[in-house]
DNA sequence: TGATCGTATGCATCTATACGCATATTGTCA
DNA sequence: TGACAATATGCGTATAGATGCATACGATCA
């Protein structure tokens, strides 16, 4: 009788690393922020991104097997959106992440006294 | 000078695919999970983990370089701590979203067909 | 100063994956 | 049924990344 208060089972974990992995990729992000205004198809997305076909297809492809994204048929197209909302949650967290480190990476350079040449910039960041 | 309208497009959204790639990782997601409950040091981890010390040291800087850990020497020995709590908020939406379509697909798949009779209860992790 | 412990890194290898091109597949219409 | 449009996919190539091994580096201590 285990009753183990399973911090994370391993399976789980390497589906959320899947999760993960999928939006870590600038293409897929660019791709999600076009559906957060609404469904797209594949050649608009394609179109819109710059990018070609079969490119967007396969990570829209992607998106789909994490159930990022959903999709609906109407005759030969193919409308794609957003699956999740989550993910929205997810990308401001993380921006605001990214924000708040690029200012305190000014902030440090600027309040780093600039004393002569710095010999070898040792990263005090430690 | 350049006045960008839009100050985080192109850049920052590569910024965020980063830090998405960086928690794409199985092992990398251990090292976090093991540092929820305080800092460790590389060798720690890497027992912990059963992995390669040079490994482990590796994915560390991976983490580091996102700003997703921090760290803190002591004598010979380099201890690394969770960088922004909010890397556990994004596991828990993630992680959420997992089991949710776990349990979606289970619930398709009994719909779909009553199966005859059910072999073995499986392990419905929920 | 030399020995030792903990960590970081160069190098080689192997796997994953992004991309483009061509083509297959699927649905619609004349 | 044939032609066409939109999407998906097989294949080859190029690049990124994960891993282990050996070793360099840095700090501590005798």
């Amino acid at each position: 009788m285990k009753a183990q208060p399973a911090p994370l089972p391993e399976e789980l974990m390497d589906e959320v690393a899947r999760r993960f992995r999928a939006l870590g990729e600038p293409v897929r992000l660019r791709i999600l922020s076009r559906l957060e205004s609404g469904e797209r198809s594949v050649n608009d997305l394609a179109e819109a991104l710059q990018a070609g076909q079969s490119n967007i297809s396969r990570h829209l492809q992607a998106l789909l097997d994490c159930g990022l994204v959903a999709r609906r048929r109407e005759g030969t197209t193919v409308f794609y959106r957003v699956g999740d909302p989550m993910i929205f949650t997810l990308c401001d967290l993380v921006c605001r992440n990214a924000r708040q480190q690029a200012h305190e990476k000014l902030t440090r350079l600027v309040a780093a006294k600039p004393a002569r040449r710095t010999p070898v910039s040792r990263t005090s960041a430690s």
